[in-house]
DNA sequence: AATTGTGAATTGATTCACAGCT
DNA sequence: AGCTGTGAATCAATTCACAATT
C-alpha cells in the first residue's frame, strides 16, 4: 500500500470521527473528499486498495468506515511513544526569527507540572524495554541525532519522527519520517514572494 | 517550479553549508545527492531548472551553488514569522501515548525566561502590521484554527505552517504547510507493523 | 436518481543512457 | 577520464469517463 494513501486514510479517518461526533450516518465520496481535501476518484481509488465498502447510490456508513480503516491502519490501540530531546529550538540559525507569540489565554500557567519528568539518556535502554516503546520522536540538534537515532534502534525502536535536520542512516527495516519546520517555511517564504 | 523540487533545493543547500563548513570547496551531483538522500540524476534536473552552474568533468562550486539555491529560493534575508497558539498537545485523543521524555541534559533549566513574552491575541493586528510579519505558524486547537487562521490572512498573513489537525479553507493567494504530527506518528506505526 | 468501483487516459516525477564539455 | 546536462523511457499518481448497482 502506498505511502501517500496510508497518509491520506489517516485524514479520512479524522474526517469520518468529527462527521460521526455530528451524528452523521452515512457520507459520500463527494463530501467525504471535500473535507478531507482530495478529489472524489481518488478517495475511492483509495479505499479500492484494499475493500468495496460503499453503497451505489448512497454512499458510505460512516461508523464502518472509520472501522475498516481504523483496522487497516492498525490504529486500534494506544502506542506508547518515546520523546528525545526537548525543547531545543535554532530556527534563527536557518534564516528565520521568532519574532512574537500569542495565544488566547497568554497568562494561563504553562503546564509545566503535569509534563512529564526527563529523564537521562541513560535510562533509555529499560524503560523502552519495560514499557514496550517501539516509536520515538527525535529532536536532538543535528550534531548528536546520528548517535541517538543508532542507541534507539539498538534499543528496539523501530519507528523514528525525526525532527533533526539531517538524512539519517538506518537499516532498512527502521522506518524514518522526517520533518523539517524550517524547510516548511523556507518553502512557504518561497511560495509568498511570487 | 515544483514544490518537490523547492523542497529538495531546500535540502541541497543545508548539505552545502555543511560542506563548506568542512571547507570542502567543490562537490559532483553524485556526492551531493548521497548527502542529500537523492538520486544524481535528479539533482541534476532540479538544478537544471534554473540554469547550468556545474562544471564537465569537475562538478559544482560549493559557494557559488548555495548562492544560486539561496538565491532562488529567495532565503536571503531573515525573515520574521510569528507563533500563535503555545504549547497545546492531545496525542492522547489521536491513539498514541508519549510515555517518557529524555534529555541530554535532564536538569538543564528550560529556558523560559529566555522565551518570548506570549500576547494576547488581541494585539495580532497591530504586531503583524508593525513588524512587517508575512508569515505564521499556527498551533491552535482544532476548533478554532479556522477562525485564526482567518483573523492571520485579514491582518497580512500571507503563508501559514499548520500545525491543527484540519484542512484550512483560504483564499488562493494564501499558502499553507501543513504537519500532522498524528499523523506522521500514524504512518510509522503503519510501516514498522508489518 | 444517485453514487460507487474501475479500466483507460492523462499527467507528473523519476531514472536511464549517453552525447558533450573540461 | 570524469562529470554535467538532457532527451527518451519508465514508473507512479491522479483524473476521466462510464458501466454497474442500489
Amino acid at each position: 500500500m502506498p505511502r501517500k494513501t496510508i497518509y491520506r486514510l489517516s485524514i479520512y479517518l479524522r474526517c469520518l470521527v468529527r462527521l460521526r461526533e455530528n451524528g452523521i450516518g452515512t457520507v459520500s465520496s463527494e463530501a467525504l473528499a471535500k473535507a478531507a481535501g482530495v478529489k472524489s476518484t481518488q478517495l475511492r481509488k483509495d479505499l479500492a486498495l484494499f475493500g468495496n465498502f460503499g453503497t451505489r447510490g448512497l454512499g458510505y456508513d460512516v461508523a464502518e468506515l472509520s472501522a475498516k480503516i481504523s483496522g487497516e491502519l492498525g490504529t486500534s490501540r494506544l502506542q506508547p511513544v518515546i520523546l528525545v530531546g526537548v525543547g531545543h529550538r535554532g530556527f534563527e540559525k536557518e534564516g528565520f526569527e521568532i519574532v512574537g507569540a500569542f495565544d488566547l489565554e497568554p497568562n494561563r500557567r504553562r503546564d509545566k507540572k503535569v509534563a512529564l519528568p526527563i529523564l537521562g539518556i541513560e535510562q533509555l535502554p529499560k524503560f523502552i524495554a519495560e514499557h514496550g516503546v517501539r516509536m520515538a520522536i527525535l529532536s536532538v540538534p543535528a550534531a548528536v541525532a546520528q548517535e541517538m537515532a543508532n542507541k534507539l534502534i539498538a534499543y528496539g525502536v523501530m519507528g523514528i519522527l525525526n525532527f533533526a535536520p539531517i538524512v539519517l542512516e538506518v537499516p532498512e527495516e527502521v522506518m524514518v519520517n522526517s520533518v523539517n519546520l524550517a524547510i516548511e517555511l523556507e518553502n512557504l517564504s518561497y511560495f509568498i514572494q511570487s
